[in-house]
DNA sequence: CTCGAAAATCTAGCGGTGCTAGGATCGGGG
DNA sequence: CCCCGATCCTAGCACCGCTAGATTTTCGAG
């Protein structure tokens, strides 16, 4: 009698439906108006159904925040060499900004910089790594090097989506910042 | 019968009573604590006072967000060069994380990138124009590499603060990126 | 097929938020 | 002195995140 199965898996459908409608909810207008009650309506469940997966809105926020990690690592993952990544970064941020503020905006309880931080959050990390290593430059650490070009692209997303940057030449900044980070590393430029 | 003169006096005094309080409570607890009620009990007034000043809880923030940006102004302006541009940067943002947020991160109403952006706003990134212009490099525009130049520190700071980069290696990470993206242009070194 | 227990879900409500309408109170000018 | 306008407060609205307790649904044993 796998009627416990059948459950458990209508358990996860609903989950996945709940952090789905969140997600759609901020992406379209803003996380602000992810508010329980609405949340609730959407999936046509009532708000303490919410409470039964998660510990509350804040859990929520870093579940997508999570989905958004694995996401964005296979995307960086996808690109090859510092330009490319900078722009898969900075097309991430700005095709899903509601994600991007969940993963680096809001609160969302998750540990960072820290070995017990879940795993798709130092994964994403691991992939500017691996896009950056070769870049760093004589005697500079690639974790210390990519932390700084992680925060450079960090800061111009979040400057740009607020407003504070005009977005036009954008792709200029870009070009600007990862032209005067990136200094090749000499040794075995082909193997 | 300057009386007149007296209430406005009075009324000033209030106002900047209103905002020193919610930046005290900004700073001590957070902007999420700063609430028209328990902001209103601090100044020992009603909450529709409030009101009377400001036309809500943003435009609060963004007066403190334009008393900032005049202090971040005086102060950049007394550095000299990136190196120590960028320090007081990251300083005044370590130092006053509350009055930071509401010049960079929340919404207070403010016009940014605009010709019509108020004043102090314009002239805190003067000030930044005008420690980096001589480090932009050829044939690259001062503003756009201010541009990126406070992006990057923008990154370093909210991501520092937000616990997604360790604390302990800011200074490392500020002096490698400034070493990158400084490249002093050639024209007078000294004249 | 029925029935009772357990699981699942909802109703209703708590204390909080930003904000405001409308009444009370105060003080200066006629 | 008394009235009237400016000033201020009380009380309340609609919403928020969250939860206790009642209610419904579901399952398995008899």
């Amino acid at each position: 009698m796998p009627v416990q199965g059948r459950k458990e898996r209508e358990r996860a459908d609903r989950e996945r439906l709940i952090l789905a409608t969140a997600r759609e909810i901020a992406e379209q207008q803003g996380w602000d108006a992810v508010t329980t009650r609405r949340l609730a309506e959407r999936i046509e469940y009532s708000q303490p159904v919410l409470y039964s997966h998660f510990r509350g809105k804040r859990e929520i926020i870093g579940a997508v925040a999570l989905q958004g990690a694995a996401e964005m690592a296979a995307e960086l993952r996808a690109a090859d060499g510092p330009h490319a990544l900078a722009r898969a970064y900075l097309d991430f941020a700005a095709r899903s900004p509601a994600v991007y503020d969940a993963m680096f905006q809001l609160d969302g309880g998750l540990a960072f910089a820290s070995p017990d931080s879940p795993e798709p959050l130092r994964d994403a990390f691991t992939a500017l790594v691996e896009n950056l290593e070769a870049s760093a430059g004589e005697g500079v650490p690639p974790g210390l090097f990519t932390e700084v070009f992680w925060a450079a692209l960090h800061g111009l997303a979040t400057l740009t989506r607020a407003g504070r940057l005009p977005p036009e030449e954008s792709g200029r900044r870009v070009d600007l910042l990862v032209e005067r980070l990136v200094q090749p590393t000499l040794a075995r430029k082909s193997v």
